[in-house]
DNA sequence: TCTGGGGTCCTAGGACCC
DNA sequence: TCTGGGGTCCTAGGACCC
């Protein structure tokens, strides 16, 4: 029988933040998201004081105030680090791991015996706290999402000791009755209020429910869901995962723009930063779709759009993302309009290697290949941005610049923000 | 005043073809 | 008077994940 482990970091953000800042052990800290404006990451002590996901910072106020709530803005060059220190270790002691997120990791334990598995995952929970100084929670069972499910246990009862097997059919039930429907994998807002309203209130109720009436709704996923609970395995590790479909970079103000010569600045940085993206994975795009939004908040003022250009040919190159990107750009551009997101989204991915050669090309591809070359090597050891194009402006500060109030030093990638100990 | 970003997959419906 | 069926491809929208 497969058996597969969930590796899940506990509130990994604020662990990150507490590793460098042991002051926030015992306190109530929460992370936000960019421009500061939701909590994306929460501390039990701020879950306790009933913080929820995703929760906007303005509706937080008071909470923030009266129970001096540490607040960072999110740091995703610690975070990235940290994650890969964790992954690091996942891999010095098993052999089979898939990468499923920034904090959690699916284990393929089958090839262990099962009276070492429990032995194993204390090991894990201990070596993972040592080695990085992330608390992490390990789940075990049949199935990924019984897995899952294991964990969500093994986070919510300290007793067990960051370590929680569901495999034995009698613990399984238990934690399937403990579970809300809600927080099964795969289980959004909209499927929960579906089967709530069917009195399907936990996962053991999923995992009875009719799977005719399950397949309407949910689709084939609601199916192999419930073999997932009952022990039917329908998703394997992936180790190898497959190529990335699409690539995005897109980004909310901290207030509406209209001025168009500012929206341009933003966009060509997003369409540098975007065809960056590609060259890292040594990709390149086919195609590319620009949207643009007002506050979707409000709605009877709301403006949405989007336009698509079709590159010649697969590109990485920044200028040729730059201009397609302003050009799609003049065609979704309102007067007037306070826009409030733009976003720049590549699809149609092929790798570099794969290249077809244009028989009449515009573009001089071994030039734009050796200046890509240069500037991402410049931007390597120099740091982010430090050439660039002009268009994505000059000037600062920016109005289109997100927020960033609260961030932490980046302690473990970059020498400035390295910390003194004296 | 203030409410993130980056992904994936599935399905239904329309266009098109034979 | 009377007007099929099946397959493929594409896209938009909706659902989910962290």
């Amino acid at each position: 029988m497969s058996r597969f482990a969930l590796v899940d970091c506990n509130n990994f953000y604020v662990s990150c933040e507490r590793m460098f800042n042991p002051s926030l052990e015992g306190r109530p800290v929460v992370v936000l998201s960019n421009n500061d404006g939701c909590a994306v990451a929460r501390s039990n002590e701020a879950k306790a004081l009933g913080i929820g996901m995703g929760a906007p910072v303005f509706t937080l106020a008071e909470t923030l105030r009266r129970h001096n709530v540490a607040c960072f803005s999110s740091n995703y060059a610690l975070y990235g680090d940290m994650s890969r220190r964790v992954i690091l270790t996942l891999g010095e002691l098993v052999p089979d791991l898939e990468v499923y997120s920034i904090d959690e990791s699916f284990l393929d334990l089958s090839s262990f015996r099962e009276k070492d598995v429990p032995g194993l995952c204390g090991t894990i929970v201990t070596t993972v706290k040592r080695n990085t100084g992330i608390p992490v929670s390990v789940g075990v069972g049949p199935t990924k999402t019984l897995s899952k499910v294991a964990a969500g246990m093994a986070k919510k009862h300290p007793c067990l000791g960051g370590v929680c097997d569901v495999t034995d059919e009698r613990w399984r039930e238990r934690a399937l009755a403990a579970t809300p429907v809600g927080k099964v994998w795969g289980v959004g807002r909209r499927f929960e209020k579906f089967l709530k309203m069917r009195g399907i209130d936990t996962a053991l109720d999923l995992a009875r429910a009719d799977r005719v009436m399950v397949k309407k709704r949910m689709g084939i996923n609601g199916t192999r869901l419930l073999d997932e609970l009952s022990g039917i395995s329908c998703y394997p590790l992936e180790t190898n995962p497959p190529a990335q479909k699409g690539v995005g970079v897109s980004r909310t103000f901290a207030a509406g723009i209209d001025d168009r010569r500012a929206l341009c600045e933003a966009l060509s940085t997003y369409a540098e930063r975007a065809a960056e993206k590609l060259r890292t994975e040594e990709l390149r795009a086919g195609l590319m779709e620009v949207s643009a939004m007002s506050n979707r908040f409000q709605r009877d003022t709301f403006y949405y759009n989007t336009a698509v250009v079709r590159f010649p040919a697969p590109t990485s190159d920044a200028s040729e993302m730059i201009k397609g990107a302003l050009s799609a750009f003049d065609g979704i551009y309102r007067e007037n309009v306070p826009f409030k997101k733009l976003g720049i989204h590549l699809r149609e991915l092929s790798p570099e290697s794969e290249q077809q050669l244009l028989l009449f090309d515009a573009v001089d591809r071994d030039r734009s290949a050796s200046l890509m070359k240069a500037l991402d090597a410049v931007n390597t050891a120099m740091g982010k941005r430090t050439l660039g194009y002009a268009s994505s402006g000059l000037s600062e500060p920016k109005a289109w610049r997100t927020r960033f109030n609260h961030k932490s030093p980046s302690y473990t990638t970059c020498w400035d923000d390295i910390l003194r100990v004296f």
